[in-house]
DNA sequence: GTCAATGTGTGAAAAATTTAACTATCTTTT
DNA sequence: AAAAGATAGTTAAATTTTTCACACATTGAC
């Protein structure tokens, strides 16, 4: 059986990844960990120690190929296959995320928004359509969905939540403010945009007590 | 000097501030550790060391009183005084964030949104103004501004946060994706959301492998 | 008022994470 | 081709975080 990895490396693996893809673009072909670490303002050690939980990416006396490093978290992080994204709530943030272009340079595409409200349904963003969320069965059935977004409001998340995990979804992006209680094989990635916002704040206070 | 609190203390506590806030709407008056542990999925016991970081709060015997614990959780995190926001980039994240409601009934109130195209300027999001980039610094000058939110393309990112900590803004809510080099007093909270969809990439072939 | 039950605060143990130190391997130079 | 230098992989130490366990304060029943 292979070793459990720590959230606390997966978490640190796409700050990698972004990293080596700087380097791509400044033409840098190899770096040690020890440059990488000054860069990234952490310790060699610990990148050493996060790359090695995956292989032997680099060779002694040289460091790593960058280009070969970095494809090689790529596919670690799931990012050689396609991943198909459909977003529940097609407010302002489920529409923001569809004009994010950038995800699907990384394989992430987003195929349809649902929406409760009729007015906007028939509409499109980027060629991509707003659908109503009674369409959303018949929708997961005759297409390819790895993920859904959940942008409503956080009242309404754990039904649809449930109901897409009846129709055969297993990963979801919950941006509602609410834990989503779910069965085990199904994956939840929160991100609570006010969690942030409030840590922020504390280290408002905290730095501006530190000031004297 | 006060022993410094580990920022994985600091992620949790809004989580607590939100099931306490649940059970003052549910009219809950005290809570044990123990009940609030099995509600939250985690280990009685980190609650009360989580807590015990700040002080007190408890009483042997009876538990936490909700509310009482809820405000003081509320003082930790800074929610006693209001934050105003300004966002730079009025896209549909800048947007989608100025039009977030909650976000107000937790003391975080968006003042003004900036962007550099001359077509949306004037308009307005809830009240809110957008104007040009270029009134950013005059409306410092003038206004209480407490957290910069950057929702604009990352190559501009990094050029406008030192504008802006050069006008005398010392927290940056960033959700360019770019580390932010700048100044130790300036307070920065990353919000990368292609990090957390890669997590979540990488959990779901995690998962898929398991199921075996 | 007494006593059993409850449940926090806290010191200590256990586990996990991070950092440091070392060894072996590869690269580069001469 | 050999020696010197560089640097990943890896073991060990240090540190941090989490969990355990228990003394003792408080509550609530009778």
């Amino acid at each position: 059986m292979s070793k459990e990895i720590s959230q606390a490396v997966i978490r640190r693996m796409p700050r990698y990844y972004r990293y080596l893809g700087e380097l791509i673009d400044e033409g840098v072909e190899r770096i040690s960990s020890n440059e990488l670490s000054t860069r990234m303002n952490v310790t060699a050690s610990q990148i050493r120690q996060d790359l090695n939980n995956f292989g032997g990416f680099g060779q002694q006396g040289y460091g790593y190929n960058v280009k070969f490093l970095y494809e090689e978290i790529g596919k670690i992080m799931g990012l050689s296959e396609q991943h198909n994204i459909i977003i529940i709530g097609a407010g302002n943030l489920g529409q923001a995320i569809a004009n994010y272009v950038k995800f699907e340079r990384l394989g992430f595409v987003t195929i349809a928004l649902f929406d409760v409200n009729p007015d906007i349904c028939g509409r499109t963003i980027r060629g991509i359509p707003i659908m109503l969320v009674d369409e959303m069965e018949d929708f997961i059935a005759t297409h390819k969905v790895d993920i859904a977004a959940l942008t409503m409001p956080k009242e309404k998340a754990g039904a649809i939540a449930k109901q897409l995990v009846g129709y055969g979804v297993h990963a979801i992006w919950n941006f509602a403010h609410v834990d989503l209680e779910i069965d085990d094989d199904v994956v939840v990635e929160n991100v609570h945009l006010s969690d942030t916002l409030m840590q922020l704040s504390y280290n408002i206070v905290k730095s501006r007590n530190e000031k004297k």
